[in-house]
DNA sequence: ACAGAAATGTAGCCGATGCTATATTTCAAA
DNA sequence: TTTGAAATATAGCATCGGCTACATTTCTGT
């Protein structure tokens, strides 16, 4: 007798399964860095007409090696473009990748705040949280806000 | 004129930077393995008296070599004892650490139903924001629950 | 009791993401 | 214009967390 047949239940075609779960998590994990980054150089560009590598470093609390290097995989993704020794810009795709963080960022910080979260810990917890709501949960979020002034 | 001259504000004493925000961060996402390891070690417990590599790697979705690779560091850490090719088992700071974080994960589901995010999504999703969850989030998401029988 | 199947362990590869230490380049003050 | 400081780049190290391939141990059916 296999665990499999424990507990079977009724089910049906579709089964979300922890695995999906987790899966799904792991996905997330890997692009929250560069969800990171991207809406940080949109950020700073929009502040000081540019991103340097330095003040990249300081945001993010890490040092200017490591900020370089995730800079180095950001290109490579043809997220973000730059010249040595010079200021890091974003493409397109990674414009529209910050638009799109930012939005889902500033939504999410609502919402806790809308269900009593102090602003302080909203923002703290919305830095990790943003990147793991999906679409269908950001609607919801869209939907309660609406339905409140 | 650096940079910091720049946009100053009035602020006092303690602030919260940006960068406190993604070091707290990174800091929770390096043990949010150990959380969904030493929660789904206490449910394969429960359920069948001990949990098996084989079965944490499929549940998780990864090979046995990774579930295997990622118990030694939990035991490393003392969260988990085992004898080769047996059963893993938490120590009494693995099981704490379960508890805690399967009532995160029981909260954030709840309460993203709360607002309007349907079952499926919010178990999805709950799997990753479960982990980014503060102390003070989770107070204010039990009294949010609690306000609405 | 044994053989084959299943489970577990180990070796070794890879990329990501952090660090320190050390070049190199650019900027700014004298 | 020079030169020291600041910024940037690079080299090299470590750990984590994935994988495949292969070895070993345990379990199970005959
Ligand atoms: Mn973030
Ligand atoms: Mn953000
Ligand atoms: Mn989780
Ligand atoms: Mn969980």
């Amino acid at each position: 007798m296999s665990r499999e047949d424990l507990a079977p239940g009724p089910e049906t075609a579709t089964e979300t399964t922890d695995a999906d779960r987790f899966t799904n998590a792991r996905a997330i994990r890997s692009t929250a860095l560069f969800e990171d980054y991207t809406e940080l150089i949109a950020d700073l560009t929009e502040e000081f007409g540019e991103a340097r590598i330095t003040d990249i470093a300081r945001r993010l609390g890490v040092t200017h090696p490591t900020a370089n290097k995730a800079v180095l995989r950001l290109k490579r993704e043809g997220l973000a473009i730059s010249r040595p020794y010079r200021g890091v810009f974003l493409t397109e795709a990674g414009a529209a990748m910050a638009r799109e963080v930012k939005a889902r960022h500033r939504l999410v910080v609502r919402l806790l705040i809308a269900v009593g979260v102090p602003p302080e810990a909203a923002e703290m917890d919305a830095e990790g949280i943003e990147h793991y709501v999906s679409e269908t949960t950001l609607k919801a979020f869209e939907a309660y806000l609406d339905g409140r002034g």
